[in-house]
DNA sequence: TCAGGAATGATAATCATTATCATATTGCAA
DNA sequence: TTGCAATATGATAATGATTATCATTCCTGA
């Protein structure tokens, strides 16, 4: 697979914000294919998807989004099936889901900034990212 | 097991809210325990902690959390592990959870009421609950 | 009281994720 | 630049929570 080691990490210039040492190949292109990325994928959606261009392992995927998530580059969100989805951490991505049928509709507005913040003084961790998920039921599946 | 099929079904005396159909033996046993919990607990946690006073089976159970939710009554959220954790819908549950050591801490602000509220009356959803999780890195964690 | 439908339990099957381990690659030191 | 130790990768087996299956039991309504 490609392995080139490259790629000046991000936010490197600037020494703000969480340390981003360098990545490696796999964590790199996970990376790259996440940002272009308008919708959380799952690991194995991604490995098909990049097998396909570069061979990749599906565990050097996992591994990769893995330390990715430890960098604060990549987030997750579990779906109703329990399937893990990863996107690169810029956009928020709240979804409103059907318990029923399991249809996500986004949503748009996150009034969580502020707490996070103000969590992010008052405790002890370094906050990389959060999750904001409604669940109900549908019209579709109402009674 | 367990089979009386009582039970009045909690709130059914105001006709408030979303419906509340008489619930099964089974699903008002793991209400019950789930509503004199004050942690949220796992499917297996569950079985473990009710085998012991009325023989039920795991499946009955997972059956009975699936409804539960459906019906309004149950929340659920995931952990870093994969496990899905339980609680009776009425307190909120949110935490902080590192990424490297899987420690939770829980939060108790939320500002989120609001938006519930706005989606609410803005989608075609009955909403029942809401999941805020943070992500990040504890202290003991730090590199 | 009886029949049909729903609920239950035990267990097999599923499936996403993780662990394993042999191989390949990288970074560093001489 | 070469050699080596440490790390990354891939293929695949193992894990573990959850779901499906199916025979049995219970409940409800005629």
């Amino acid at each position: 697979m490609i392995l080139k080691q490259d790629a000046e990490s991000p936010a490197e210039a600037t020494s703000k914000g969480p340390p981003k040492p360098r990545l490696t190949a796999g964590q790199q292109s996970v990376l790259d294919v996440l940002q272009h990325q308008s919708q959380p994928l799952s690991a194995q959606a991604l490995h098909g998807l990049m097998r396909r261009q570069q061979p990749i392992g599906l565990a050097t995927i996992y591994r990769a989004l893995d330390a990715l998530k430890l960098l604060g580059l990549v987030q997750h969100r579990v779906t109703l099936t329990g399937e893990t989805l990863y996107s690169a951490v810029e956009h928020d991505h709240h979804y409103l889901t059907c318990l029923q049928c399991g249809v996500s509709v986004p949503v748009d507005t996150c009034p969580v900034k502020e707490l996070e913040a103000q969590l992010q003084g008052a405790s002890s961790f370094r906050i990389y990212y959060h999750t904001l998920e409604f669940f109900g039921v549908c019209d579709q599946c109402e009674v």
